[in-house]
DNA sequence: TGGTTCACG
DNA sequence: GACGTACGTGAACCAG
């Protein structure tokens, strides 16, 4: 029949457009589906055509069926560039084919082929039986099929690509453009191609011989040098080249030609696909019959309206209620299957994970909680055990079968997985062998959108968006003495409290997600906070070791000390008392002793914090040196000796701290259980529990940091001229700046300078830089104005940054991260001045933590790239990281750690001043600095 | 639980 | 003229 038209859909291609082009919309599950809603409209389009004049007789949906090909085996760099896809396009991959299969169209992939291969070879079936064909897609490398008889449609540009189409765009005619793609090679899909030739060259080459083959015999009349030598240096990548873009045409048929015959609509699967989706406009026009095509935008259900639009939003209205009674404990392999084959369905899935205790590391596994529809959550039971009095050991699924069918879901590609502080769980599931992606965080949506604003823990979260205060842990597990773990709880009150918190999660990031990219911050949560979440895990997980005796030898040391100083304290002072008690320690002083010193603070206890007793201490003051010593040797016992000691774990014989990454209203992580950010160094009595944090047997450390990152940052965001020249010459800042404010460099300028400089990071005030200074406050507004004459771009930053904040109510970092500041609009002074100095101070303390957690994202691809699988990262100090690793890899691992983390900002963001990166090693922290 | 102090960047 | 006084953290301790 010469009147047959075969369209062939690339449906990998037209989603991946797709999902560029449209906004970010979930369909009625909260599932993401703006590419499926595009591609189901253009398919009811194509389906409509039907018979029209050059419309399709028959047609077929062609996708990538896996991601390695035959072309690997040619080259394994082949794709090994690409970035994998969005999160939020992932879940809607299985969606295409549900969507294709409702149109009662044949959705065809090949194992081993990828869909233009396939494409390929439907059009040579197609012209062997004399048929027309159009390719609906907009892809370069099957611009090569195009020919009398076949062409292609763009369906977003509405276009039909033709030969003149072709040669307009490339230079050359279709049966040419093979070799001009081989020339250009493509960086995505990583085709090599010829260094230095691009679309232009290739053109004119492929132009003048023809074919790459005669381009590399003729080399020799090459004129251009250039060209010449990197045409000989990469013949062999560029041939390789010619083959990885060549279509293989010559495979079977998945399905025969007349398998493809269009049938015209088929109203019921169809429909009930959209009702599914709740695709509300397409519905309408099945059930009107109409075809009146409209573009898709206007036309989408009210799932993801935002909220700010409508009052009574739409979401809103559907949420049910909260009900425990609602949700299902599943203890059968039949319920279990139920719920995995829901999640597969949904592509997107709560999870949760309820453990015997808070310290991860620790901790064993209880019992898992799913959500997929708000309302509709279950708790998977594997480790409880009753109370051993009044309960027994309840009936369970065993964990290890629970487990290995959980692993298809939560390492499933096609799902979505989303946690509440995903870290965690994480971090519990990667211990039972089970790596989880792809993952969204609930608390870092929050995190990423409203800093400053609120807390982005569980329990608020639900209060602010939906108004309900989910079950309290201590409601469950008790406090204090009486606290129990989670496994002895019983099981109907486990399943309120964990399905509770999986059914919140899934509503929360029905909520939060769809406000990133309205609000601007898809950027600093997809290449910034959202990857580090399973770095962060690998981090808590291989902990540091420490000296245990070591710690215990300070330990006692420090008591000896201690024990003295505090017999020479109460001698001085007349009698026993509490020096740890500021209000005893301040009576004893002001009172007793009669020093001078006035009282202090609302609830009016004297100070006697450092700079209270260094002054008495200046003035001779005995019992005063006497007391600062005392109080640093207590903290110094209390805080590291002793604690650290406590808190090595008997497995590993490690310490495991916690990073938490959505705390610091400005983008840093902190660092609890224990805090190892903040161990001593500036003291040398102090540095000596640095020294107790050693390297693993045949291990060393090395600590790697930024130099004078923030100062860094400010000349860049401030655009000061000497300060980024000073840091590209590598001059000493501190010194260019007291030459700059008072004409000469001496210790006692160069002091003052640096002093000036880090005041400015904070967001100066002439009281308190007068006070840090020792000068008065004329003085030191004097240097402050001198400062900012010097450097006007300071003046200007801080005068932009006030207005910005005071006109938006946030602040933002160079990647995107806000810092919201509510107090800007304070009524009271205090509040707003404070709210001012943050605001100078959080878009320079922000970025540089932005940028320090891009090279911990990328560290370990760096490092394993370079064949340095041994190295590992251990800690993180805001502008310093802490790896474990072989002596033999030190170099080799030095070069790859400073080019990381010098690069850190780049592409995304283009600094004007380089950033140094000092690195030392040694067998313990404190000797690798 | 809040206030104070002090360890770090 | 009064106000309150440098940014960001976490832990230990005391006292109510």
């Amino acid at each position: 029949m010469a009147s047959n038209h075969l369209y062939l859909v690339d449906g990998s291609g037209y989603i991946f457009r797709a999902y560029h082009r449209l906004p970010p919309l979930t369909n009625r599950h909260g599932v993401p589906a703006g590419a499926v809603y595009g591609f189901t409209t253009m398919l009811w389009k194509l389906v409509n055509d039907l018979h029209k004049a050059d419309g399709p007789t028959h047609l077929a949906v062609i996708l990538d069926a896996s991601s390695r090909t035959f072309r690997n085996e040619m080259y394994d760099g082949y794709k090994a560039n690409r970035p994998p896809p969005p999160e939020d396009l992932i879940p809607q991959f299985p969606l295409i084919r549900v969507a294709t299969r409702a149109f009662s169209v044949p959705c065809i992939e090949t194992e081993g082929l990828e869909a233009d291969d396939i494409i390929a070879c439907y059009v040579e079936a197609a012209q062997a039986a004399g048929w027309a064909t159009t390719i609906v897609s907009s892809d370069k490398d099957l611009m090569q099929l195009v020919r009398p008889g076949v062409d292609m449609l763009d369906t977003m540009a509405n276009k039909r690509i033709g030969r003149e189409e072709v040669i307009e765009k490339w230079g050359v005619p279709p049966e040419q453009l093979g070799d001009v793609l081989a020339l250009m090679g493509d960086s995505v899909d990583n085709v090599p191609g010829v260094p230095g030739i691009g679309p232009k060259t290739a053109a004119q080459l492929i132009q003048q011989y023809g074919d790459v083959e005669t381009v590399l015999a003729s080399v020799e009349e090459i004129r251009k040098p250039k060209l010449k030598q990197s045409l000989i240096d990469h013949a062999a990548n560029a041939r390789m080249s010619r083959e990885l873009v060549r279509l293989k045409c010559d495979a079977p048929l998945p399905e025969p030609l007349d398998d493809l015959a269009l049938k015209g609509l088929p109203p019921e699967p169809l429909r009930a696909f959209l009702e599914d989706q709740g695709f509300k406009s397409l519905l309408l026009k099945v059930d009107g019959g109409g075809n009146d095509y409209r573009p898709p935008a206007a036309a989408l259900p009210p799932v993801t309206a935002p909220a700010t639009a409508r009052p009574a939003a739409p979401e809103a209205a559907e949420q049910p209620a909260f009900d425990h009674a609602a949700y299902e404990t599943v203890v059968t392999e039949e319920a279990l299957d139920r719920w995995i084959a829901a999640a597969i369905a949904a592509g997107a899935v709560a999870v949760d994970t309820e453990t015997d205790d808070i310290d991860c590391i620790r901790a064993e596994l209880v019992g898992i909680s799913l959500s997929v529809d708000p309302g509709r959550a279950c708790y998977i039971p594997i480790g409880h055990r009753g109370d051993g009095l009044l309960s027994e050991v309840p009936p369970q699924l065993p964990r290890a079968l629970v487990l290995e069918r959980l692993r298809t879901v939560l390492e499933h590609p096609g799902v979505l997985k989303i946690g509440q502080n995903l870290k965690y769980d994480l971090i519990m599931f990667r211990r039972n062998g089970i790596d989880v992606a792809p993952y969204d965080d609930t608390m870092l949506l929050s995190y990423d959108l409203d800093a400053g604003l609120r807390g982005h823990g569980m329990d608020e979260l639900s209060v602010a968006h939906f108004g309900h205060a989910p079950i309290a842990f201590k409601d469950v597990c008790g406090t204090g003495k009486s606290q129990i773990s989670f496994d002895k709880v019983q099981l109907d009150r486990a399943t309120a409290y964990a399905a509770e918190d999986a059914d919140v999660t899934l509503r929360l990031w029905r909520k939060l997600k769809p406000r990133l990219a309205r609000e601007e911050a898809t950027r600093v949560y997809e290449l910034v906070d959202r990857p580090l979440v399973p770095v962060v895990a690998e981090m808590e997980m291989a902990g540091i070791r420490v000296d245990r005796e070591e710690l215990a030898r300070l330990s006692g040391e420090f008591a000896t000390r201690i024990a003295v100083l505090e017999g020479e304290i109460h001698a001085l002072a007349g009698g026993p008392f509490t020096i740890g008690s500021p209000k005893q320690l301040g009576e004893v002083l002001f009172d007793r002793l009669g020093l001078k010193g006035g009282r202090k603070g609302k609830s009016g206890v004297y100070s006697t914090d450092v700079n209270e007793m260094e002054r008495l201490a200046e003035d001779g003051v005995e019992i005063a040196t006497k007391v600062l010593d005392w109080r640093q040797l207590s903290k110094l016992k209390s805080t590291y000796t002793d604690a650290l000691q406590a808190q090595i774990n008997p497995a590993s014989g490690r310490v495991h701290t916690s990073f938490s990454l959505a705390v610091a209203q400005t983008g840093r992580l902190s660092s609890t259980d224990p805090n190892l950010q903040n161990i001593p160094i500036r003291t040398d009595i102090g540095r000596r529990i640095r020294d107790a944090f050693v390297a693993d047997k045949g291990y060393v450390l090395l600590s790697a940091d930024y130099s004078q990152i923030e100062l860094r940052l400010a000349a860049h965001m401030a655009d000061v001229p000497q300060l980024k020249a000073a840091f590209a010459d590598g001059q000493d800042i501190h010194a260019l700046t007291a030459q700059e404010l008072f004409g000469e460099v001496n210790r006692d300028t160069r002091g003052r300078a640096k002093t000036i400089n880090f005041s400015i990071l904070y967001g100066i005030s002439a009281f308190g830089l007068a006070g840090r200074l020792g000068v008065d406050r004329a003085e030191a507004q004097a240097m402050i104005n001198r400062y900012f004459d010097r450097f006007p771009g300071i003046r200007d930053y801080i005068a932009e940054t006030l207005t910005a904040v005071r006109d938006k109510g946030y602040v933002t970092t160079l990647f995107g991260r806000k810092t919201h500041l509510p107090g800007i609009r304070s009524a009271k002074q205090g509040e707003r001045q404070a709210a001012e100095r943050q605001a100078i101070n959080a878009p320079i303390q922000g970025t540089s933590a932005d940028i320090i957690k891009r090279a911990m994202a990328r560290m370990g691809p760096a490092l394993n790239a370079a064949g340095l699988e041994q190295v590992r990262m251990l800690l993180q100090v805001h502008d310093e990281l802490v790896f474990e690793l072989p002596p033999e890899d030190v170099d080799a691992a030095s070069a790859v750690i400073r080019a990381v983390m010098a690069g850190a900002a780049e592409p995304a963001v283009r600094l004007s001043v380089p950033l140094g990166v000092e690195i030392g090693t040694g067998q313990s922290w404190g000797a690798a600095h």
